[in-house]
DNA sequence: TTGGGG
């Protein structure tokens, strides 16, 4: 047939990277192993974007960068880093002192993605045109650059930069990446726009609050729980490993096309890809901006394998347990009658499947409430008071509550009764509106206790205290769920 | 055209 003979005559040149990279303003054909890819998004214009960085054994550091502009349902959709990508008809370029090469089917690019493993079919599994071609030409191409990338990891190539960042050091100064895992996905949210929970297994730094959000209500503590807003229901934290502080990413804007929105599916690993971040009621929140992408990553890459390692290797340790950026060995104005027993997170002891237990764990306070240490004690109810005999002596009990935070969580902790009395060390329960002497000392223990400094926010430090998990109404033990602190003492 | 480690 003529097609066919056409074909055959015109048989296509194939250049090897290396020699593409110098046709500055020519059209090319190569074949190049996919390093890196990130998921199609809009851009301002008509067509869809996607970008990607192929390999091959004449240029494979740091490989060619490949932006293919086309409609959202003639993207390539690369199925995992190492797979061979063809491109015809694509467009040679430089910007910014490095090639890179531009397809766009308006003007005759072409592309075809098969698997990069040995062994497998020369069959494309994705083509950008219903004709195409594989001849005896392709296959000896595509066969050799499987047995190249069965020695070449492919990681090695395009997996970490210097841009590349872990949640423990991530701030609001710069813009980075991060390789992570993808807990949760929140499609509830707003239209057209997903929050996205990511973890890599390591702990953001204890952040400021900023002053501008304070006093949106009398209570901080409140302010602080209502900022769970983010945080998310327990039955979902269940699903969650123990340690490494949840980031929420926001907002995310979900590219739609024919076969349905991009949204990454949770247990997916990805490279989030130029995104930021911000603090809001002092929780971190990463930022996924217009130029933002995010690339996809094997399980197997390099990246993943460190964190999940890293991230056994904390499990195992008492003292890789504990927050990263609480101080080794740990120092603690709260003293416990219980050093011996594992430090929790908060997020194993609001996931606990025991409605009552008991724990210990090593968090700041953030809050108190009431504020005003004048009203740490309140009269006890009648009922429960000493007797009739005595009513205008009248019987105090401590009632305040606690905003604990560590890298996993928040918590609202209540210091009641003799729990109180024990760890205020000395200041038993007391009318303190006629007790001066005895507000000043308990204010200068929670001023040291919340971090308050003259000069700059307060920074709490870290300190370790037990908890007790109990309920309210035994009918409903899980919905009337409340936290005490006992066994804690705060000598000095 | 679009966007490009900005």
């Amino acid at each position: 047939m003529s097609i066919e003979l056409h074909r055959v005559q015109g048989k296509y040149n194939y250049d090897r990277l290396a020699d593409a990279v110098v046709c500055v303003d020519k059209k090319v054909n190569f074949y190049g192993i996919v390093a890196e890819y990130e998921q199609p998004k809009s851009t301002r214009g008509d067509d869809c974007l996607c970008t990607m960085t192929v390999v091959d054994m004449s240029y494979n550091t740091p490989g060619l960068r490949v932006l293919y502009f086309a409609p959202a349902d003639q993207m390539p959709r690369v199925n995992t880093v190492g797979d061979i990508i063809r491109f015809h008809r694509i467009q040679m370029r430089s910007h910014a002192d490095a090639p890179q090469a531009i397809g766009n089917p308006k003007y005759g690019a072409s592309f075809v993605l098969l698997s990069g493993l040995e062994g497998d079919g020369y069959e494309p599994y994705q083509k950008s045109h219903s004709r195409y071609s594989v001849e005896a030409h392709d296959r000896d191409i595509v066969d050799l650059l499987r047995t190249w990338a069965s020695s070449h990891p492919i990681d090695t190539f395009a997996g970490t930069n210097k841009y590349m960042k872990q949640i423990k050091d991530i701030n609001v100064e710069s813009y980075f990446d991060l390789c992570c895992k993808i807990l949760y996905v929140n499609e509830q949210s707003a239209e057209n726009s997903v929050i996205i929970y990511v973890w890599d297994g390591t702990d953001t730094s204890p952040a400021c609050l900023n002053p501008v959000e304070q006093g949106e209500s009398d209570d901080p503590g409140q302010d602080l729980w209502s900022a769970k807003e983010l945080a998310l229901p327990v039955d979902v934290m269940r699903s969650f490993p123990v340690l490494g502080t949840v980031l929420p990413l926001v907002p995310f804007d979900v590219a739609e096309d024919d076969s349905g929105p991009q949204i990454p599916l949770a247990g997916d690993w990805v490279k989030l890809r130029n995104i930021g971040c911000r603090i809001r009621k002092g929780l971190y929140e990463g930022i996924f901006l217009h130029k933002s992408k995010i690339g996809i990553l094997s399980p197997s890459t390099q990246a993943v394998q460190n964190c999940e390692r890293a991230y056994k290797e904390r499990l195992t340790s008492e003292t890789l347990r504990l927050p990263q950026w609480c101080p080794k060995p740990p120092q603690s104005m709260l003293v416990t009658g219980y050093d011996h027993v594992k430090v929790s997170t908060l997020r194993e002891v609001l996931t606990h499947p025991q409605v009552t237990n008991k724990f210990r764990c090593m968090v700041r306070v953030m809050a108190t409430w009431p504020t005003d240490v004048l009203d740490f004690c309140v009269p006890l109810p009648e009922s429960t008071a000493g007797g009739k005999d005595q009513p205008e002596q009248g019987a105090f009990v401590y009632a305040v509550r606690f905003t604990l935070e560590d890298p996993t969580g928040r918590l609202h902790v209540f210091l009641y009764g003799q729990d109180a009395v024990d760890f205020f060390v000395g200041y038993p329960a007391v009318d303190l509106r006629q007790q001066g002497d005895t507000v000043g000392a308990l204010k200068r223990k929670v001023d040291r206790l919340l971090g308050v400094s003259e000069s700059g926010p307060s920074n709490p430090p870290w300190v370790n205290c037990c908890l007790m998990s109990y309920y309210l109404d035994k009918e409903r033990p899980h919905d009337t769920r409340r936290f005490r602190i006992f066994g804690t003492r705060f000598p000095g």
